[in-house]
DNA sequence: AACTATTAATAAAA
DNA sequence: TTTTTATTAATAGTT
């Protein structure tokens, strides 16, 4: 086709092969495009020209030809199959962990005595033992916070009571000189300290020491411990 | 070129499409080829046919032609860093539930009575009003089964009164006959039935209901009860 | 880039 | 399928 045949090796002459690519190039997609609408087939052409310039066709997106090749070509697990794996691995390590999460939240809710219906004598058994051995860890505990927060209070008193001891004798003190200097002048600040008003040796708990919350708990007595964190509610 | 003109669209003729389609690819690719040779390019075809059998031309190797198109396309972090993506992703998920079950663990142990010393005094009077209360629906779902089991006991209890009493009077007869038999042979055999081996009316547990577990729940009857399966360990 | 002589591709038939 | 053949399409060399 043409004015003489030709034999098909590279044309050495770059004018002549710049021409006759740009020629062939042509015809080569004008083919690609007909046997892709022809013959309802999915093509892609790419050319690299020998100044490294890119041509494509692509009957549809030519990322998704590529695809479909790699795919059939080598079994290939390279973009989307091996995230696939990844995450199908991820979602085991996943579904194992959601399980725990109910044993430990089916244990929990059992604990608090709900969703017992399953369980045979032994295992309520079990659980009673189990409750038992909290509640005892969780009395002692309260036990040992009263006895230290007690020991404190105690301690506190003696000082107090010392420090209101120096503070009645300075007082008395104070109240004699007054007396001395009224005799120079008609007005007196007279300064009263009443015994009440003191912590005495042998106090009982302070009137701010109120019971509160709605508890079984053996003592009711507010102490000046920390309250303000819940965490065992979920 | 053929026999006559043919307009470029879909060939309904399903066999004249699937000849034409092996004819111009044929075509396609001597193109392809002649192409390459002859300007010194790289070029590469892929063709899927309808039928989704895959043809290809590459005049080098096709992955090294995909590899040169996606480099120039878009400078594709495609592998490496999408998989990242995907495992961050799914790592933050992880975390989570990793934190669900380490904050269900800890209340677990807290409600065994470990790991108590963070806690306030409130906090522990809120821990031990939730194990009283688990500790009451524990013992009032015992006592449903121990309940059903006994009513169950007691009904057994009469039908077998009832066949043992029908069980004596029988072997009282037979006792008669026997011995009104023996006047004509030598050899008897002898049906003794003590009235122990019997379940009298006024029955105490059987023997077999012995004590066992350690527990120091009210009652450690051993009852007939489902006793295997143990859920509350982890 | 346009032309055109010539070859190549291929549609229809076998 | 592949081959044949009449016809169209592609294109090498020229302008």
């Amino acid at each position: 086709m043409g004015r003489g045949k030709i034999e098909i090796k590279k044309i050495e002459n770059v004018n002549s092969r710049q021409v006759t690519f740009s020629k062939r190039r042509g015809g080569l997609m004008k083919k690609a495009k007909e046997l892709a609408v022809l013959c309802d087939a999915q093509v892609g052409v790419i050319i690299f020209s020998s100044t490294g310039k890119l041509y494509e066709f692509a009957s549809s997106c030519m990322e998704q030809i590529i695809a479909r090749y790699n795919q059939i070509k080598h079994e290939d697990p390279e973009p989307a199959a091996m995230i696939e794996n990844v995450a199908n691995q991820v979602e085991s390590r996943d579904v194992d962990l959601k399980d725990e999460v109910e044993k430990l939240q089916l244990i929990h809710r059992r604990m608090m005595g709900k969703e017992l219906e399953g369980l045979t004598y032994n295992e309520l058994n079990n659980l009673e033992q189990q409750l038992t051995e909290g509640m005892i860890s969780v009395k002692d505990r309260k036990e040992k916070l009263l006895l230290e927060e007690l020991e404190r209070s105690k301690q506190q008193e003696k000082k107090l009571v010392v420090q209101n001891e120096a503070l009645r004798e300075k007082i008395v003190g104070l109240e004699h000189h007054a007396r001395i200097n009224d005799h120079h002048h008609h007005h007196h600040h007279h300064l009263f300290v009443s015994k009440d008003s003191c912590v005495s040796t042998s106090s009982s708990m302070p009137p701010y020491y109120k019971e509160g919350t709605s508890n079984n708990s053996d003592t009711s007595l507010r102490l000046g411990l920390r309250m303000d964190i819940t965490p065992t509610s979920i």
